[in-house]
DNA sequence: GTAGGGTTAG
């Protein structure tokens, strides 16, 4: 049987390669030319090309390699690596280029692939010897090869290499600057980034999108919101099209400076929204405590037809617990495990939206779930018990990170000292305290200080704590003399918590909660003028408090209080219960602690203000403490209390929390 | 067959 006469024309071969539809057919020509006697490889640049784009880029590679290495045959290596570039196999992009024979004399392509690849994977030392080769081969003042070199450089904190690559460059154009303005963003140099662009200008350069979104991030971090307007404005008025991006930017910047309504109108402008913008819109509201508009917006997103990314369901998750919207948060994990992957980033947040939301068990059962955990997922799980009140469990975790190779930062410790503190477990709180500062090398910061101030103070180690203190370098912070001085009044040990209290004044509170603890200390020392002075304080200076709002989730639906609230439609049954609650805790020697109540009433007023107190500085106060104990008791239930910090599980009539009150 | 951009976790 005769061949195809097609095998003996190498142009019409090379268009027939080219015009391959599919895999099979290109196969099947392939077959073809092998079982020919003609000499298909100098046809196997084209071949190779024509595999890669069929997808099919083993075969390329193999047909690439077998032939002969000639300088047309970089073009299909080029190829080669373009595609595992675009494929997100940067790995495999530089197996190839490794593997590379000298004789394909790779050119000023094969070196930018190469580095892109090096810039993705984050490969700094891989990028060094690809640079090596890339001069070696006479690239050295290659615009392309040099703004991949600085790509690398710039987007992984090689700032000092990158300026200096930049200004030893032959020429400069848009995408180099603007590598250089993007790098310095990435680094925490907004200044500089915004210095940059001004160069730019004055080199005669206008910035293009690329450019504009830089600065945009620039005055997104400074805070300068007159600036990002500016540039809003230059955009309109330059006409540059205002593509997703761009839009996006703009939005995050509005949003993350609090300007929520100029953000909002943006968003509504544009003409096309992907996922990334109704992401960025979601988490600023939802960072900002607007969990509703938050959980609204990624309703719409949803009605709209774009489906959530990570980002989205990250932050709507975060706004589930904010409010402790339960029953959403459940169905969005269920969202997850059906349409998303379950990262160290998701993860974390399902794990701390479980552990908010009151379900500690659930938030465990899924952590113990993942396989790869990351040190935020141990330091979030760590946070977990803490709040929780499980001391034990956290240490048992840190423990366990530990064993895992997974090592300990600033926040790791701060979640352990303070689980620890809140459970009472002072010597292992000292112990892994030393054990900071001593093994990890971790300079006590004021949150790791406040912990152990606390933890000591707490357990009437007051002249310890003050010691401690004393013994830093820096003077103390209100936190962690709040925090002594609220042992101090707990152990009575009014003598020291008289120079706190004095020593806290002297930094001039205004909230209303310190400066009630403060007044409430020299009342215990019978100080009765100080008192008077400090009432007065909170009179005149005393932060106006948002007020408390207090929220319980039944079936799913969400209801919430505000102190005074009549709002809600079964108020008058709600009442009735309470009444009904408050007489039967009386039967059982309940006793209002009007102590708790920071105005200055008439006892029995106080105490009717009580019955239905949210505290005011949104911790559970030792009252209400007391009467959901005897509540848990009387109606024979487990009731789950969140405060702004921690969790309190009341069952027959005790709290799971040793430490409070 | 070549380089640069937006959101998200403790």
């Amino acid at each position: 049987m005769g061949l195809p006469a097609f095998l003996d024309d190498p142009p019409r071969l090379r268009r027939l390669l080219f015009s391959c539809a599919t895999l099979r057919t290109l196969t099947r020509l392939h077959a073809l030319l092998i079982v020919s006697s003609s000499d298909h490889h100098i046809l196997s640049s084209v071949l190779a090309t024509a595999y890669v784009r069929a997808g099919d880029l083993a075969a390329a590679e193999s047909t690439v390699a077998a032939a002969p290495a000639s300088p047309s045959s970089i073009t299909a290596w080029n190829a080669l690596l373009s595609a595992h570039n675009r494929g997100g196999s940067h790995d495999a992009a530089l197996r190839v280029f490794r593997a590379l024979p000298p004789a394909a004399r790779p050119d000023s392509t094969t070196f930018t692939l190469a580095l892109s690849a090096c810039a993705r994977l984050g490969d700094l030392a891989a990028g060094e010897v690809v640079r090596e080769r890339a001069y070696g081969a006479g690239y050295r003042r290659d615009i392309f090869v040099c703004s991949s070199l600085l790509n690398l450089y710039a987007k992984w904190g090689a700032m000092g290499d990158a300026v200096k690559l930049f200004d030893q460059m032959p020429r400069r154009d848009r995408v180099t600057w603007s590598t250089m303005i993007a790098g310095f963003v990435n680094a925490g140099q907004p200044v500089e980034a915004i210095e940059m662009f001004r160069r730019m200008r004055e080199d005669g350069l206008e910035g293009d999108e690329v450019v504009m979104v830089g600065i945009l991030q620039a005055c997104t971090t400074t805070g300068d919101v007159r600036m990002g307007g500016s540039v809003h404005g230059y955009l309109l008025r330059h006409c540059m099209p205002m593509d997703v991006v761009i839009s996006t930017s703009l939005v995050d910047m509005y949003a993350k400076n609090g300007l929520f309504d100029v953000a909002c109108r943006v968003f509504q402008l544009m003409a096309y929204r992907n996922d990334v913008s109704w992401a960025a819109l979601i988490s600023q509201f939802a960072q900002n405590g607007h969990a509703d508009e938050a959980l609204g917006l990624f309703r719409e997103m949803q009605v709209s037809g774009v489906r959530p990314n990570s980002g989205a369901v990250v932050s709507a998750l975060l706004a589930c617990s904010d409010i402790g919207f339960l029953k959403l948060g459940k169905s969005m994990h269920g969202f997850i495990l059906r349409r998303l992957e379950l990262d160290c980033i998701v993860s974390t947040a399902v794990i701390d939206m479980y552990s908010k939301c009151g379900s500690l068990a659930s938030a465990q059962t899924l952590f113990n779930r993942v396989s790869s955990r990351d040190l935020i997922l141990w330091n979030a799980m760590i946070a977990c018990c803490g709040t929780h009140g499980r001391g034990r469990d956290a240490l048992a975790l840190f423990k366990e990170m530990d064993g895992n190779k997974v090592t300990p930062d600033h926040a790791t410790f701060a979640s352990l000292l303070s689980a620890l503190s809140h459970s009472g477990l002072v010597e292992e709180g000292k112990f892994w305290f030393d054990c900071m500062v001593n093994e990890y090398g971790i300079e006590p910061a004021e949150k790791h200080l406040v912990c152990i101030v606390d933890l000591l103070a707490r357990s009437g180690l007051v002249e310890e704590a003050n010691d401690l203190l004393t013994s830093m370098h820096t003077e103390p912070t209100i936190a962690s003399l709040v925090a002594l001085l609220s042992g101090c009044l707990n152990n009575k040990e009014l003598e020291l918590g008289e120079s706190t209290a004095e020593k806290i004044l002297e930094l001039q509170p205004k909230d209303v909660g310190i400066l009630a603890l403060v007044s409430n200390l020299y009342a215990a020392a019978k100080n009765w003028d100080k008192v008077r002075e400090v009432r007065k304080l909170m009179k005149d200076h005393g932060s106006k408090k948002v007020p408390g709002c207090s929220s319980i989730q039944i079936y799913g639906a969400l209801h919430k209080f505000v102190m005074e609230d009549q709002s809600h439609p079964q108020h008058k049954q709600i009442l009735q219960m309470v009444s009904k609650l408050d007489s039967e805790m009386r039967k059982r020697g309940y006793v209002p602690k009007t102590e708790f109540v920071y105005h200055d009433l008439e006892e029995g007023i106080k105490e009717q203000l009580l019955s239905r107190h949210r505290p005011s500085n949104l911790r559970v106060c030792g009252d209400c403490h007391d009467a959901i104990k005897l509540i848990s008791e009387i109606a024979d239930r487990e009731i789950v209390v969140r405060d702004a910090k921690r969790f309190h599980h009341f069952k027959d009539g005790a709290c799971s929390c040793g430490d409070c009150w």
